[in-house]
DNA sequence: CGCCGATGTTAATGCCCATTAACAACTCTA
DNA sequence: TAGAGTTGTTAATGGGCATTAACATCGGCG
């Protein structure tokens, strides 16, 4: 079992890279995310996303082409940075040291971005559509890593089953959000941690 | 290992009660969740949530005072229906078969209510006063009657941590709505009873 | 200094939507 | 068979919201 330490200024998880090259814009994403995961896409408006970075509603349009480009941006940041270095941590020789990185990878991104999780969770119908097949060409392929992991430490199951269990594993994970979570951040990161593993282990 | 087989029609998961009392209203229910699954509350006016039962948007007014008040009677069925059954099975002596017998329940519900609790685990924020705190009471007295299991079945763990557990379990068994489930409904169901079971082990 | 691009602001504009009004048709029943 | 309740329909009505227009401010740079 590994320790989950809040993420450091380095680490993959801490922001998304664009932070440092447009702080106007990565301060919007960010409330975006947190408003939108909150009231969901429809339910919070333009003049709210400005409202909570101290601007008017047509302020944005300075920055993003509108409301949905805002979403798209959002999503397919999330899932280029869940894919890359879901493929990175994939790569290791010993598959259950490589599931173990990527059970790590995975909730340490769930705690520190429960809104962006909840967002790419919810919210992919609204992105628009060159945008769209990216984000799902993107989550497919993530979730296939993780299938290929599975495959090697546990061969001759159905792929079928293999994937099922990693969209269920994946809702685990992703109860971070919604759970109250009065569980310290280290000590729900190995609970989180526990369960899948063990959940992913009784599939096979 | 048991079985998923469809609902029957005397089985608790089959319908709402009130089906029964007036199909319309029961029409407009199961539509009305369809729709704010897929788009999310916001995102489906009532004139679709009309289209979808062959009426226009105004008609619906003859059944429910307003939009609210649809997503309310939703959420409050589908909680009350939940704790009612989830009383029921918790009540076994022997922990272990309470265990079994709660998740059967929830997999059968999700299984056969897809859009009943995608609604139920994203809309509540926007069910209006009276009714929220209902929703909130009853889903906490859910969570409640789960935990009361897994206390009797682990005694000893915290029970900050047996919560934050059954939460988690919830996650995974909810994550039916999302997987495209290309398995079957019943080999669907005995994959996630089993990894249910094997998380909620692993947290003592 | 004087212009200009970047970034904001406050007024339109136009659409969508929840809700209500005004008006039919159908059924039941006295 | 007339009248009333039930369930619909098609026109308002009014508000909210995304988007655009027109108008400032300000910092840098010629």
């Amino acid at each position: 079992m590994t320790s989950y330490p809040a993420a450091a200024p380095g680490d993959p998880a801490a922001g998304p890279p664009l932070a440092a090259v447009n702080p106007r814009r990565a301060e919007i994403l960010a409330a975006a995310a947190e408003l939108f995961a909150r009231r969901g896409y429809h339910g919070a408006s333009i003049g709210d996303v400005g409202r909570a970075v101290g601007l008017t509603g047509p302020a944005l349009y300075r920055h993003f082409s509108g409301k949905e480009a805002v979403l798209a941006e959002m999503l397919v940041d999330i899932s280029e940075r869940l894919h890359a270095e879901g493929v990175r941590r994939a790569a290791d020789p010993d598959p259950g040291r490589a599931l173990d990185a990527l059970l790590r990878w995975h909730i340490a991104f769930s705690l520190d971005n429960p809104a962006l999780i909840t967002v790419h969770e919810r919210e992919l119908d609204n992105v628009p559509e060159p945008q769209r097949r990216e984000v799902r060409r993107l989550q497919r392929a993530y979730v296939e890593e993780w299938v290929a992991v599975l495959r090697r430490l546990r061969p001759g199951l159905p792929d079928e089953r293999t994937r099922a269990a990693v969209h269920a594993c994946f809702g685990l994970l992703n109860s971070t959000p919604r759970s109250a979570a009065r569980l310290g951040r280290d000590a729900m990161g190995d609970l989180l941690h526990t369960m899948a593993r063990a959940a992913l282990e009784s599939a096979g």
